[in-house]
DNA sequence: TTGTAAGCGTTATCAC
DNA sequence: GTGATAACGCTTACAA
């Protein structure tokens, strides 16, 4: 009833060679010489019986399962990050396949705790893991660090010791608002895409100050306030800064929004308060997400590279767990800005 | 200097019993008795000993390897379901957590059919597999088939024995449909949310010629047309419905897009020719992207139950590979119309 | 160049 | 109740 599995020995058999030769012959090891003959006759017992080496057997041999990691941090809020999953995960699966390896996804949930990662590092499941977002349980992170388990860091964890691979925020977020300043704004006003203890968004209000800075602009706390991942957060926060320092000090002239998302619940409070973009208020966001080109006017933005983000991790990762050497073991990506019409042009 | 792994045997010797006890007491073997005391003696040594059981040599040992793998169509036209992505892994995640498994995931490409899912079933990497997106070679399924191995398909594929878990598409649509006619509408357009090959799409212009038809509304080909997955062609079909239809004809009152972002290119378009929303023409779309609410005016749609379909689709599939009877093969998951204010009040 | 044999760390089958 | 002992299917020194 239940076709028997196709082993190694039966290959072997088909091929009237040992398994040894089957082995080395189907996993082309480097530094040996196999008669062409042999090879061929192994290749095509192989692909007579349809043989697929069992994977649980090749690791428990080689102590090496071919699977990576990645480890995302679960948050609610994290609604603006979703936008990129996809591309990210694109971009790494792409560069993962190329080893002929696979990619295992874990969330890990607060109230999850015991299921961390390191089980999956302990119980081998994994030859390597990257650790995506910002905050992860202290612990179990020195541990990594000190096993020197091959891991790469998606995002930015300063202070700690790990291979990392980031956007360059601060980079991104200047020349955003190096745009703003080229068109003549003195008034800019900044709403973060989150709290600063996350770090992207503390990079991209630094990058804002140092725009502000070289351009000998004074920065003022009052147009700075802080989102929160969603639009609401962008709503009430351009609201507020609509109230006090726009109607009793000297109107912004234009706004940087660290976030498309937040950006488009900004925009709600400027319509709100019969404000024109970009005629009174100029605005650019932050990501690209897929529908600011299609709002109204059309946002400008920087454009994060999320498929490059997943595939330059994945590169990193497979290259330490390979036990390559690694020359740049932080990696920043370039954004690139994207212009379109809520900027408005040169202003008098 | 490496210090050498803890093995069961470890734990065994700490305990004073052999291994095969180790592996009752730590897999909760039933209908066995083993005496408190030595359960006692084998937990806190493994405790002690901070053991691990390695994965690879379960898995050889028991053919069980407790991964799910989600296969992923990719498509760069599907950026829409990217938008639930997340929600349906983190559904997904917490019910194969709940059962101490893990994901797998992998994303098959146009250009990579060697590596296909079946070598992932194949090689035993995974216990059970879920199919996400509509189209998959034909051969390799009729083989999962045929060796009946846990398969469940996320979306639908007619004709085909599979388990599967899709939402309810014909019924929301009827549903969204349905209250633009209580609202008195008469004449209402439909863009599709992409060509009507994908049965999602399909399936939501049946439900709209449903409600059409029961209402004892005549269907006009002049009025459906079809989106495909971006904003852009919503503002091509709207555009030219509205140049066609609206100016020559008789003028549609309302609209129903089978796709948020579809809708938001529909909605340039209606913009563009200076027709108000919902005073003009009442807008409502599909699927209850994150901005929808945020949107001038805020979009009534219909909302996916994406996590939910990560948790059922996840339950069914573990089910499967326990080997327990399964009373629905077939689960359509209900959906919500979620009013706002694009489709105005009663009309005259 | 190819074969032999010893693991890899569990689980599962029987005796005791 | 508990413990030897044999799989599980593959890789890899080492031997021939």
């Amino acid at each position: 009833m239940k076709p028997k599995r196709v082993t190694s020995q039966d290959v072997a058999d088909r091929a009237g060679v040992s398994r040894t030769t089957v082995s080395l012959v189907l996993n082309e090891v480097q530094g040996i010489q196999i008669s062409e003959e042999t090879r061929r006759r192994v290749l095509e017992a192989a692909q007579f019986l349809d043989y697929v080496p069992e994977a649980a057997a090749q690791a428990l041999a080689s102590r090496r399962v071919g699977i990576i990691g990645l480890i995302l941090t679960r948050s609610p809020r994290h609604i603006a990050s979703d936008t990129f999953l996809t591309q990210i995960l694109d971009g790494l699966v792409e560069v993962v396949h190329e080893q002929g390896m696979r990619l295992l996804i874990d969330i890990l949930e607060a109230h999850n705790q015991k299921e961390t990662y390191l089980h999956l590092v302990r119980s081998k499941r994994i030859d390597g893991l990257i650790l995506s977002g910002p905050r992860f349980d202290d612990a179990a992170l020195k541990s990594l660090e000190t096993d020197g388990f091959p891991t790469v860091l998606m995002g930015s964890l300063p202070g700690s010791g790990f291979y990392s691979v980031d956007v360059d925020n601060f980079n991104a977020a200047r020349e955003a608002v190096n745009h703003l300043i080229k068109l003549g704004h003195r008034r800019i006003a900044c709403i973060t895409n989150a709290a600063t203890t996350y770090t992207a968004a503390s990079e991209r209000l630094r990058g804002y100050r140092r725009a502000l800075e070289a351009a000998g602009l004074s920065y003022d706390h009052g147009l700075v306030s802080q989102g929160d991942f969603d639009p609401e957060s962008g709503y009430q926060q351009m609201k507020k800064m609509l109230q006090t320092e726009y109607a009793y000090k000297a109107p912004f002239t234009a706004a940087f929004v660290a976030s498309d998302v937040v950006a488009f619940g900004a925009k709600a409070a400027i319509r709100e308060h019969h404000l024109k973009i970009p005629e009174d208020i100029a605005l650019v966001g932050f990501d690209d997400v897929p529908f600011a080109r299609y709002s109204d006017p059309p946002l400008t933005t920087v454009r994060l590279p999320a498929h490059d983000l997943g595939r330059t991790t994945g590169n990193q990762l497979i290259r330490i767990v390979m036990g390559e050497k690694i020359d740049r073991p932080r990696i920043l990506l370039d954004t690139e800005l994207i212009i379109r019409e809520s900027c408005g042009a040169q202003r008098p």
